[in-house]
DNA sequence: GCCGTTTTCGGCCCGACTGTTTTCAGTCG
């Protein structure tokens, strides 16, 4: 049987929520919850290291008695603990947590006082209105918990691509820069980490005159409601569903502030943690002493640079190793956009594409970009009618008769052949071996088992004609879970044959994901950026798959840049 | 439940806003 890190990381997320409801000891409450983030976080499936007899109390926060649970988990499927628990408390009252307003205290009370176990109950009390006469409720309690009620059902528990919240970003922080009153500001949070989704918008400011500028950020055309607004911080809801907390602090707390809002949450603490050590404070202030005397704060380079460290780039901002890489001069030097000098995978209207081979070329060319390799999709799949051998041959001509009318631009000619049920190719290899270069990908039977799955890619990637294995997972954010396979096994091949994996760069992508991307480069595999573009803007997309790859340490040696 | 140049007990990151209170608990990030 296979266990899952999610698997493992749900029931320890459930006992911390049910603890928490039951009141227990709050330290006892976060172990469980960090140990959920770390196994979460684990780029190894946690099945396979205890497999390999490996030490999970070596890992932070894992003592003697969670090694020994995540063990029964695997072993199992289900732990004990959680069974006793879920004879003293409902366990859908963990659902009500999820709820904004309702925390563990308030929901242990529901219950106790009301006897609600589960959203429908609340609902019917809600309707009773019965809650507002319990003690520490009141009216507006009452109010705007049925309302978080009814936004939860709307909402549904979806984050937004990167790309859409930047459409919603860029226009806010212009309006916030033209007030005079402002100084700085900056989106934070996990749109400054360049997170392939974001849950809701960070922004930070600062300027002499807080309360105005919290004022006029009220004002902003696009609120839909404000959630709440006090002298420095304000929370709102745009039009578009999307949060946004704005923070304005003091011009000398500015650096202390952007850290402190740009996170990660376990990034913050691993720095405080550090800074407990020197008998310092941090907060969103800055940097204090033992007498409370700030000693940084004004700029993230200037507290960095107190812990002896690097400046640390916000995509690497996780509590994934960099704070110590920082502080040993070992942080990697990321790419950049500018690094990469072409893009590997576009589609033309010869498959599936939007554009012409012409303008494709055209677009790229305005861009910059010194090379393109053209990659329309192979026959097989009927739906983007793709290129039979003969459909092949002709493309290769037509990319031969363009290449010699250019300069120094170059066009590749290439495919993304399709992966056949048992790992077979979709073309001859008569075809693949004419053509510069050859990716390969699945666009089919998503389900298939995971040892099937993985030597289906395996037998694909082996071929010799293949250079790059596209979109290795399938993925597709908030619409499609990736394909069951052992990437560790695939990036051991891969490595072996030297065939490149994709990060591909389609923001609704973004596949491989920054951890797999992490653990290509420690297994020497090498990565290939590109937008998979089915029209000329799409080509602008290959932005996205450069943050991916920064949150995976990579560098431009560990990339296919020229 | 974890952890240790304060090591086997006693700590564990820190502050803003809301609503219900009348000094603060609960929630959130």
């Amino acid at each position: 049987m296979k266990v899952y890190n999610s698997e493992i990381s749900d029931i320890f997320n459930k006992v911390a929520d049910l603890l928490e409801i039951n009141g227990s000891n709050q330290f006892r409450i976060r172990a469980y919850r960090e140990a959920a983030g770390l196994v979460t976080n684990q780029s190894r499936q946690i099945q396979d290291m205890i497999e390999d007899d490996e030490d999970l109390t070596k890992l932070p926060g894992i003592g003697d008695d969670l090694a020994a649970k995540m063990k029964e988990i695997v072993e199992t499927g289900e732990l004990k603990q959680l069974k006793e628990l879920e004879k003293k408390l409902p366990i859908e009252l963990t659902q009500l947590l999820d709820i904004e307003g309702l925390g563990p205290k308030r929901v242990a009370k529901l219950y106790q006082q009301l006897d609600i176990q589960s959203m429908s109950d609340l609902k019917q009390s809600l309707e009773k209105g019965e809650i507002k006469d319990l003690e520490g409720f009141g009216e507006k309690t009452q109010k705007n918990i049925k309302q978080a009620l009814k936004e939860y059902h709307e909402r549904g528990q979806e984050r937004t691509y990167l790309k859409v919240a930047e459409e919603q970003v860029q226009p806010l922080i212009q309006y916030l820069k033209e007030i005079p009153q402002v100084k700085e500001v900056e989106a934070a949070g996990s749109y400054r980490r360049k997170k392939e989704t974001i849950g809701d918008i960070d922004i930070l400011a600062t300027s002499s005159d807080k309360e105005l500028v919290i004022k006029k950020f009220t004002k902003y055309d696009q609120i839909d409601k404000i959630v709440s607004q006090g002298e420095t911080k304000s929370t709102v809801k745009l039009r578009t569903g999307m949060q946004v907390d704005l923070r304005v602090v003091d011009p000398n707390s500015y650096g202390a502030a952007l850290l402190y809002f740009t996170g990660s949450k376990h990034h913050n603490i691993e720095l405080r943690n550090l800074a407990i050590k020197n008998n310092w404070k941090v907060n969103e202030y800055g940097v204090f002493d033992k007498k409370d005397k700030q000693i940084a704060g004004q700029t993230e380079e200037g507290i960095y640079d107190l812990f002896d460290a690097q400046y640390i780039p916000p995509e690497l901002r996780e509590a994934r190793g960099e704070i110590d890489a920082a502080r040993q001069n070992q942080l990697p030097k990321l790419i950049t956009l500018k690094d990469l000098k072409g893009d590997l995978q576009m589609h033309t209207t010869d498959s599936d594409g939007r554009y012409s081979l012409e303008k494709m070329v055209e677009a790229a060319k305005e861009m910059e970009h010194q090379y393109i390799a053209i990659t329309d999709h192979s026959a097989y799949m009927g739906i983007t009618q793709g290129l039979d051998e003969k459909g092949v041959e002709e493309q290769i001509e037509k990319i031969k008769k363009l290449n010699e009318k250019m300069d120094s631009f170059q066009i590749l000619s290439g495919i993304e052949v399709d992966v056949m049920e048992d790992g077979s190719l979709d073309l001859a290899d008569e075809t693949l071996s004419k053509l510069d270069i050859v990716l390969c990908s699945v666009h089919t039977k998503f389900n298939l088992p995971r040892k099937e799955q993985t030597a289906r890619v395996i037998k694909a990637i082996s071929h010799p004609a293949v250079n790059i294995l596209s979109h290795p997972t399938t993925r597709i954010i908030n619409e499609r879970e990736p394909i069951d396979i052992d990437l560790e096994k695939i990036f051991q091949t891969a490595k072996e044959k030297q065939v490149a994996i994709e990060i591909n760069a389609h923001p609704s992508r973004l596949d491989i994901n920054d951890r797999q991307a992490k653990e290509a480069k420690n297994r020497g595999v090498k990565i290939a950026i590109s937008t998979d573009a089915h029209r000329a803007e799409e080509l602008h997309n290959l932005q996205y798959g450069i943050y991916q790859a920064r949150r995976g340490w990579l560098e431009p040696v560990d990339v296919i840049i020229a």
